[in-house]
DNA sequence: TATGGTTCCGGGTACGTACCCGTAAATTTA
DNA sequence: TAAATTTACGGGTACGTACCCGGAACCATA
């Protein structure tokens, strides 16, 4: 029942009458090779459809491969970032079995300063490939320069430059996130009425936010519905100042019967909303079940989540890396996480 | 730069004054330790707070652990379990890498016999762990009891056996998948009309379908809606019957304004209302994004499918069990998916 | 005390690959 | 054509763990 016939290159060597060490060679395109014995070996190789033993071959090397990770920070505002990192550090734990460590980054969403400082540290701590969540363009773009250069890949996370030389961008479809954020606005809407398309952020991050309102507006172009999109930019993030914003808004516009919040800030209007007085309360659809949504979710505030599994785009991003720089697994440009609709009946279940 | 320190059982065996083979004997609970040896060793364990490095051990050994997976066969009629293959086929591939074989066993759906059969076949086969889903209950629990007595460890998919010894389930959250069904169901929906919870399956897997129907009906309970759940089985799958039952259905109760189909089978339904002259289609609700379902629901006949992930349920039963025998990993009894909701807008995204 | 049987323990090799080092052969240079 | 390089290749050890095998120490019995 035993197999007897040596394995791996061994068996290579002695097919191919050369030593064990000029496998070695020719496996690893290294020279000192004749171009004839890299041929013969080459057809052995190709013969037996050999398979390298990765166990042998990771505890041979002994080297250890260091993964750097550039994500926002989480912060009192909003703990989005908390997903991800989690999934971070979920694969982490799963590949640091096999020699591969990950370091983690962070940056503030306020300050580009505070992103470029740390991708300073991570080509100087020389590390083999890199997680990063392009916040800040034209930094981001500076840094991945400099990654090219150095022949670093790296992965963007959840928000993408498309026209960057990527590994692979792991995040939601904008566009059709946008499209259906549109959907859901309007189950039970009567015809005639404003519908607001509300920006929540200081720093306008263009591409992102851009593609959701195409999207956005897409779905009602396509339906031929005749109510207004009224889209407004809130440039402060704190309660105040928001709520508001908000009163004048709902002033102006007795008639809107649904709201949508391009990003996680969705709480700040429920909470809005819960304070203040409507015969019917708009429809409030936005996203990311981070915490602050969660309990306005389940009182019915907040009638839809879009979410893209931001636990899971952490522990992709990171395994993406893994899978390319240790089984050279060809990985797609883009990776679109799935769309999902979170509801107060869902809400328990859904893996953040 | 370089740590010179040896690392692992030889600095043990160093460190207790002992020779390697004895630690290594000590790490197994293997017999031929004295009691005062063997604390010492354990002692230095403890302190060097040791983790096997896994890369060696599993090279050393050179044992192959087999999985066995054993669930239904993708028919003509429902492709559902293509997409746990698939999850499982990816599993498999990566940790081919480490020395782990997966070997999958179908059965159809029509015939418990099948079952039992491939049964015997992966007891005769000697596996380390085994991936089932339990669709015929008394074989099941037949089997299973054998693997307890052999102490094989197994993991449910998709379906449960609540009061087995399994290592995990992993599938839906049955009761609250079919409560959001429940929900579906009254969007745009008016008060007084008549809502069908539907069963279409020869088998009926008791269980499944009882927690569906239970968190169906406690939807309606909870909203104090006042219309007529009308529960009806149709225990032939093929289209004609199928047809016959509904025209029979809606003749009978012309108000109906909602059908939930409790099974992937859902496709059915929508050919024949497409066929069929209706002043206000139903709403149409049911479970699966399988093949048969994706037209239907693109077109808008029908609106919602929920969805439990069933590849990544694949993906996950694999790993649970090798995570469990290769590192001691402790798994949860229960394992639940999301429940997802896909429609029109976002099944394009939606990763089955 | 000799004999036989346990119990306990250490030496040593193997797993499949990476890579250092030394040397023979081929090529260039003088 | 001999010497100096360069190129090509093989021997051999190491990675950290598993496990075989053989020997010493201990114990019991006659």
């Amino acid at each position: 029942m035993k197999e007897n016939s040596p394995k791996g290159v061994k068996e290579i060597a002695r097919r191919a009458n050369v030593a064990i060490a000029t496998v070695d060679r020719v496996i690893h395109n290294r020279t000192g090779v004749s171009a004839k014995t890299r041929e013969k070996v080459k057809k052995v190789i190709a013969e037996l459809d050999y398979q390298p033993n990765l166990l042998a071959s990771r505890l041979a090397s002994g080297k250890i491969i260091t993964l750097a990770v550039l994500i926002p920070s989480v912060t009192d505002e909003t703990d989005f970032w908390d997903a991800p990192l989690r999934g971070i550090q979920r694969a982490e734990q799963e590949i640091s079995q096999y020699g591969v460590k990950v370091e983690s980054y962070f940056f503030s969403l306020k300050d580009p300063k505070s992103f470029t400082a740390q991708t300073t540290k991570i080509l100087k701590a020389g590390v083999d490939g890199i997680v990063l969540s392009p916040s800040f363009i034209s930094e981001a773009e500076i840094f991945v320069a400099k990654c090219k250069e150095r022949e670093i890949p790296f992965v963007f996370i959840d928000s993408n430059l498309p026209d960057q030389p990527s590994l692979s961008y792991i995040g939601p479809p904008l566009f059709q996130s946008g499209y259906l954020a549109g959907r859901l606005c309007t189950y039970s809407l009567n015809e005639g009425s404003k519908v607001v398309l509300l920006n929540i952020t200081k720093a306008l991050d263009s591409y992102t936010y851009k593609q959701i309102e195409k999207g956005f507006r897409a779905y009602f172009s396509d339906q031929k519905h005749s109510l207004t999109i009224l889209r407004v930019d809130i440039h402060q993030t704190d309660f105040k100042s928001v709520a508001n914003q908000l009163q004048t808004l709902f002033a102006k516009n007795p008639t809107t019967a649904a709201v949508f919040v391009t990003n996680s800030r969705t709480s700040l209007v429920a909470r809005y909303l819960d304070g203040a007085p409507f015969p019917k309360k708009p429809i409030l659809v936005g996203y990311d079940l981070v915490k602050d949504n969660r309990s306005f979710l389940a009182k019915g505030t907040i009638d839809f989540l879009i979410c893209h599994q931001p636990e899971d785009q952490g522990y992709r991003s990171v395994m993406a890396l893994y899978q390319s720089l240790v089984f050279s697994t060809k990985i797609n440009k883009e990776y679109y996480m799935p769309i999902d609709i979170v509801t107060k009946e869902n809400q328990a279940y859904y893996r953040n």
